[in-house]
Formats: C-alpha cells, sequence, structure tokens
DNA sequence: TTACGATCTCGAAACGTTTCAAAGAGTTGG
DNA sequence: CCAACTCTTTGAAACGTTTCGAGATCGTAA
C-alpha cells in the first residue's frame, strides 16, 4: 500500500506541504521551476493523492452511481453504457449497483453510498414506496434520478419509456395481424414496467371484440422463466392455445422461443412471440424476434444528463420528466399471419 | 446532504463524542441504556457515518473492484455476479469498472481506485506488459488476480480456463464430424484469449492430414462483427467456402448465425458453428449453439476468494494460479455431420 | 529612498472519524 | 477502611488533504 504522503513529498522537494498541495491543484499559482521539483519529488517516490482525505475535506466525492436492477440483462448494461459516455469528460465517475431486484440489496446499497457522500444516483427502484429508503435518500438531498421508471413526485428527475404505449403497440400489431389468443407473459406485476405493459395490451385487445387476453405470470424476467412458461403454453390442447405470446422483456421472449422450438411448435406459424427491449440478442436469434424497442443507451444518456444538470445547479434545478416512445420492430417471430392450425403436438 | 456529524450526535445524547463511535464500532463496550440514547439521537437527526473520515483513520477503504473488457458481454456480467456472491458477506462491497477493452481507460480506471486505497482488484486487462500501470499498481502493494488470464509472473494470483484446450475441443469436434475446411472467426489476435484459441483449433487441424484452416480476423468480439465475417464467408464461392466456422466468443457466434440464415444458408448443414463462453443466450438460439463452456460464475467466485484470501494473510499469502478445463458442449449449431454440398445460393 | 504591488511560499486550521490512555464511579475482598 | 478490580466514559491525538490569511522577496514607480 503506497502509504507516501503530501507531507514527504514536501520534504522530498524541500518545499512546504502547502505548496504541494497547490502544485496539484493550482499548478498556475507555483513558480515554474518549484513546481518542477515538486513533480519531479512525486515521480520519484511514486506519491497518489488520498482520495479520502481530499474528499473528507473537499466535503463531496466525485462519483456517482448506477443502481440497476439486474447487471446480467443487456438491457441495463446498455443502458450503464450510455450513463458512461454521458459523463465520459466531465470529471465524474461511475459506480455500477447490482440490486439483483432485491429491496434489502437496494438498501444495502444506498446505506454505503450515502455514506460515500455520493454526488448523485441513476437508479431503477425496487422499492419507491413512501417513506423507503430511497425517498429518504433523497430527501436529505442527494440528487437522484429515476431510470425506466416514471414518477407522479416532483422531487426528483425522471427518464422512462411510455410502457402503456408499448404494450398497446405489441396489442395492437397481433390483433392486427388476426390474431384472437394472445398470452401475456411476464411477471410479478408487482414490477410497475411489468404492469404498464400489461395495461397496454389489455388496452389493445379490450379494443377488438372476440379477442382474449391469457396472463401467464413469471416469478421473474429470465430466459429460464421464459421456458417454464412456454411449457405451460406447450401442453395446453392446441384448440386452447393462444396463438400469440407478448413478453414482458426480450429475455422470457427468448427462452419462450427456445422452448417452442424445442418442443417442435413452429415460430411464428403456430405462435407468434413478441419481446420488450429490442436487446442485440433479439435480432440475433435464428428466428429474428419482433420486440418493443426502447432506446437504451440514450435512456442512460439522457439520464445521466440530468444528473449531472442538478448537481451543476443545485436548488436552481428544476426536476424534469422525459418520456421516450417506444417503437415495435416486427421481425420474423410475428411476421407471418396466422394459418389455420394444425395438428401437429406432441 | 445530510450534514450531522459524530459530534452533533453527542452533543444531542448529552454523551462524548468517543462514546457515539464506541456505539457504533464497539457496542458491547458500552451501557445499555447510553447507546439507547445515543441510537434515539442518531435515528432523529438522521446521521449517516462520513465514510471518507473513517477510510481516512483506518487508513483503508472497504471495496474491492472488478475491472471488466466489456460490461456488455453476457460472460462478464457472469462473472461478476460470481464475485458478488463470493464477498457477499464479507463486509466489503463491488465496485464494477468496464475498461472497454481500451488501455487508456483501464489506467484511469486504476489511477482512481489506487487514489482510492481501493483493497484489491479483479482484472481482466488490456495491458499487462512489463512497466504497465497495472505492474505499478501490483509492486506499490494492491493485491490483484487476474480473471481469464494467466500469469507468468509471480506477483499475483491469476484465475483462468485452458484456452488452447478450449480451442483443440472444438478443432477436434468438427474435424472428427467430418469437416475438412475449418474457419476461425475472431480478432484481434492481440488478446491472449484469442491467440490461444487460435492456436489450440490449428493444433487440432495440424493433426489431421488434408484438414486447412482460414482465419477470417474480426476488429473486436461482437455480434456486429460477426455478421461482418458471415458476410465475407457467404460471399465465397461454395466449393471455396469453409463447411464450418470455430468463433472467438460467442457473441461472434451469434453473429455469424444470424447472417448465414439471413443469406439462407442452413446452420449446420451448410455452415457448422462452435462458439466460445457459452453464454446463456448460446442455448436461447434458435439454432442451439454449440459452444466452448467456460466455468463463468465458478471463474469470478474463485478469483474474489483468492483475493480476499491474500488480503486476510497478506504478506504470508503465497500466489495460486488456477485453471479451469473447458468443456465442449455439442448443440444443434454443429450437430450433424456434414452432408454433400448442395447449391443452394445466394 | 520609500512605498507599493506583484509573485510566490508558508504554516495553521479544519474536515469527521477512530483509537487509546486515563480518569471516574462503583464493587468486592481482605 | 483501603486496595484492587471492573465497567463506563472522556478528551485529545492522528489520519492526509485543501484552503486561506499572512509573510517574504523582488521589482518598479514616485
Amino acid at each position: 500500500m503506497s502509504t507516501t504522503s503530501i507531507k514527504e513529498v514536501a520534504r522530498h522537494a524541500g518545499v512546504s506541504l502547502g505548496t504541494v498541495s497547490n502544485v496539484l491543484n493550482h499548478p498556475d499559482l507555483v513558480a515554474a521551476d518549484t513546481r518542477r521539483r515538486v513533480l519531479d519529488a512525486i515521480a520519484e517516490l511514486g506519491y497518489v493523492r488520498n482520495e479520502s482525505a481530499r474528499q473528507l475535506r473537499a466535503g463531496r466525492s466525485r462519483h456517482i452511481a448506477i443502481v440497476v436492477l439486474d447487471v446480467a440483462n443487456p438491457f441495463f448494461t446498455d443502458v450503464v453504457r450510455g450513463a458512461e459516455d454521458a459523463v465520459e469528460d466531465s470529471g465524474v465517475a461511475v459506480m455500477v449497483c447490482n440490486s439483483a431486484d432485491n429491496a434489502g440489496r437496494e438498501q444495502r446499497h444506498l446505506d454505503i453510498l450515502e455514506e460515500q457522500r455520493i454526488r448523485g444516483v441513476l437508479i431503477t427502484p425496487v422499492d419507491d414506496s413512501r417513506g423507503s429508503r430511497l425517498e429518504k435518500f433523497i430527501q436529505r438531498g442527494t440528487p437522484v434520478v429515476l431510470v425506466d421508471r416514471n414518477s407522479g413526485r416532483h422531487n426528483r428527475c425522471s427518464v422512462a419509456v411510455d410502457d402503456v404505449l408499448g404494450g398497446r403497440l405489441a396489442g395492437r400489431h397481433l390483433v392486427g395481424t388476426g390474431h384472437r389468443h394472445i398470452a401475456f407473459v411476464g411477471g410479478p406485476l408487482t414490477i410497475p414496467q411489468v404492469a404498464d405493459r400489461h395495461s397496454g395490451v389489455a388496452a389493445a385487445v379490450a379494443d377488438h371484440d372476440g379477442v382474449t387476453l391469457t396472463v401467464l405470470p413469471t416469478p421473474n424476467l429470465t430466459v429460464a422463466a421464459g421456458r417454464a412458461a412456454a411449457g405451460e403454453l406447450a401442453d395446453l390442447a392446441p384448440a386452447s392455445r393462444p396463438t400469440a405470446a407478448f413478453c414482458a422483456n426480450d429475455l422470457l421472449a427468448l427462452g419462450v422461443l427456445q422452448e417452442m422450438t424445442k418442443r417442435g411448435l413452429r415460430v411464428p406459424d403456430d405462435i407468434a412471440i413478441v419481446g420488450y427491449d429490442d436487446i442485440e440478442f433479439a435480432a440475433a436469434a435464428a428466428v429474428p424476434l419482433s420486440s418493443v424497442r426502447q432506446p437504451r443507451e440514450q435512456l442512460g444518456r439522457t439520464a445521466a444528463q440530468l444528473l449531472l444538470e442538478e448537481i451543476e445547479a443545485g436548488d436552481k434545478h428544476e426536476h424534469r420528466h422525459v418520456v421516450f416512445q417506444p417503437e415495435l420492430v416486427v421481425r420474423a417471430s410475428s411476421e407471418v399471419a396466422p394459418k389455420p392450425r394444425r395438428a401437429k403436438d406432441p
């Protein structure tokens, strides 16, 4: 552990401690040859500034954090990249925290971040209720921007996508291509995004007589959960089986696609699939997946910009709520109009 | 920003400052009702400990970092999850840093981490040469464990997978199923993992007369690069086109699969594909991808354990180099023996 | 020659903790 | 009643910075 302090550098260079600090922070105040001597001493001793001491004195950190629901979900990694891009040369660094959709972990992360006097936080919250840890966090004055979630409250910025519209787009598309029995695959419905996507598709279905919507709840939004849900669907008698599945995200959709293929059902002929997020792997699937596209990197970039703005402006900052429009991308998995059902089931 | 300090808590509770600190760090030394009073004051004032001050006094942080080549690659997110699991209740937190395969960014991250007096670092380095930033970092005494890279040097632990063997497994499999012309898709070859995988497959091919290996270099290891490489392959005259592609990772392989399908070439009949890493999306592809499996989470878990061990043991620690064996997982993308070529090209 | 600015350097204070020797207050045993 | 404990609490020092008023040095104008 490097243990050289500014004091030793000063001694080595034959100057006072304050001068070394000036070389580091206000080089223009120091005479050229003194500066030179100090820099040499720094190089020779391998001095590394102690950030804790700096921060203690300065009163604040130079970091922001982004807390995501699932680091392993490509949707979030793209959001992270967007955020990293946005802060690139603003002098702050980004810490990535994974709440794993677990309120306890989210809370612990927030605890740690607050102890660090973090400069600001981007978060897709698990628990955003009144009196939640996050609420307290905000009230104590740390700037927070909600990501992929819009907030009715006015003490924070948010950047979101209109998920109800997204669900509606998917529903309209499926109804429009002739499907009369649609499944919604996703859960838990306590996740607002999932609930919104569901109510969107439900609204689209309700606009048309004779179209029914079946909800297949899943415990989470993973590929494995998609496989399991697809198993249930495939086990249904062909006559009562939905001809299309709208999945709450692409991981689920990929799981459904995989399981259906494995069981000999053809996509989209036997069952059409529409996902959500339009992660890169959606297009890369060998039956390319239709999906509701969210501007993933832009989400992260915009959120980070809002945060920097708030950090900059302080009290003068006015909170804003940015909502992006989703866009349906139709690919092979839902492209073909459904044909009369064939008897071809396991 | 919460600005209450231990001093105010002390005043509020009518005790000295040292007692408050004891309540926080050594509660057993404090009488029950004093403790009670202090805790009440803490709750009432919303006191949050200042980690910078704590760390300054204690001399070290409670964080480790993991620096990965690409946060958006599921391989690395799984490694991260493994590492997070391993440190779960050791009292240290994990910071995730993304070098994006860029030496400059890696350097900047290491600068910041050193200023933080980070407790230890897991890293898949971009630049591990003699005299590199990383080398200096290690020499100054911060514990570092190399991930997915084995090191000849003896001043650090490493956890890796035998990539030469992995390449060899893939090569043997393809040769064994009758392929006589194989393509290696991947690059840049300056990435040691890529070079090893290549030399593995080259060795396997060299063991058999009449089998040729064509190298298709790519600028990076992404899906898009895979698509581009597949385009080149597909454009070749059928007679001179390889019948199998071994890709340096699964992202490339998925790109190749997608582009081939798009161009009407069938996998595996027209061209077999084998990837590397066995990320979850490999199995989820509708033509499930054969792949060389790395124990992703275990890689992260083991690396984190070694790091904690070194942090614990200090000078007494003996560096170790763990090497895992990869395992070939054969799926549909390379399952069928190649048939006589058909003329069926764009 | 003096006075004044301009430049540069210095030294001490402050940031909020943790730690530790020492003191205070009871208790117990002789 | 004193000595020797134990149990609590105290207050000051130290961690490595940054900041800022003040001092030192030198050149220049009056």
